[in-house]
DNA sequence: AAAGTGATCATG
DNA sequence: ATGATCACTTTG
């Protein structure tokens, strides 16, 4: 197991996107417990020119974390109940993302951020320092097909049609009983 | 199929 | 200040 660093980050999000499915998202939750799930699905949104992307209207105070160097958490509220979790990625001033859709046992991007306890309170934390929020990797190439992504009917046809969704094809492992509860 | 829920952003 | 919109989930 590795944790990813600032370089594992400093990719475009497409190229992020396809290397976080498999990869681990890990998070101590308030009471201490560790919790490490692998992540089964992930979308890419690419800078101000993706019609999808949260930040095609610009910089706000709401996406102005997205203009981070990668490596930090964009969290934010989603139709006024769901925590949505993006690892910001590429360089400073480059507005990418990238949309963690589902982990193993917990998938949909409302239902993984419910599980972890992940909300805003954790926006903007320092993947690459954090103690309760960050990525791991144990090195397994993950078979995974592309689609493309949910729930962006505002956005351009041609963005629309773009492929930017990564699913994890390989059979998920069954979950242990013990791991169910949680 | 439709409600539920509230932040956000563009209007005025 | 007001209103439409929304990277969703659950329930019927």
């Amino acid at each position: 197991m590795r944790r990813l660093g600032a370089d594992d980050y400093a990719v475009d999000a497409v190229t992020g996107a396809k290397a976080l499915v498999g990869a681990w998202l890990c998070r101590r939750l308030d009471d201490g417990t560790v919790v490490r799930r692998r992540i089964t699905e992930t979308e890419a949104y690419c800078g101000e020119e993706d019609t999808a992307c949260n930040a095609h209207k610009g910089r706000t105070a709401r996406t102005d974390v997205m203009y981070a160097p990668g490596g930090c958490a964009y969290i934010y509220l989603c139709y006024g109940m769901h925590e949505m979790l993006n690892v910001v990625t590429g360089a400073e001033g480059r507005p990418e993302a990238v949309l963690i859709r589902g982990v193993e046992g917990a998938e949909g991007p409302g239902r993984l951020t419910k599980f972890l306890q992940i909300d805003r309170s954790l926006n903007r934390e320092d993947l690459v320092h954090s103690n309760r929020l960050w990525l791991e990797s144990d090195g397994a190439r993950v078979k995974f097909t592309s689609a493309p992504r949910i729930g962006i009917a505002y956005a351009s046809k041609r963005d629309q049609n773009r492929k930017w969704r990564f699913i994890c094809k390989t059979i998920a492992r069954p979950l242990a009983a013990s791991e169910r509860s949680r």
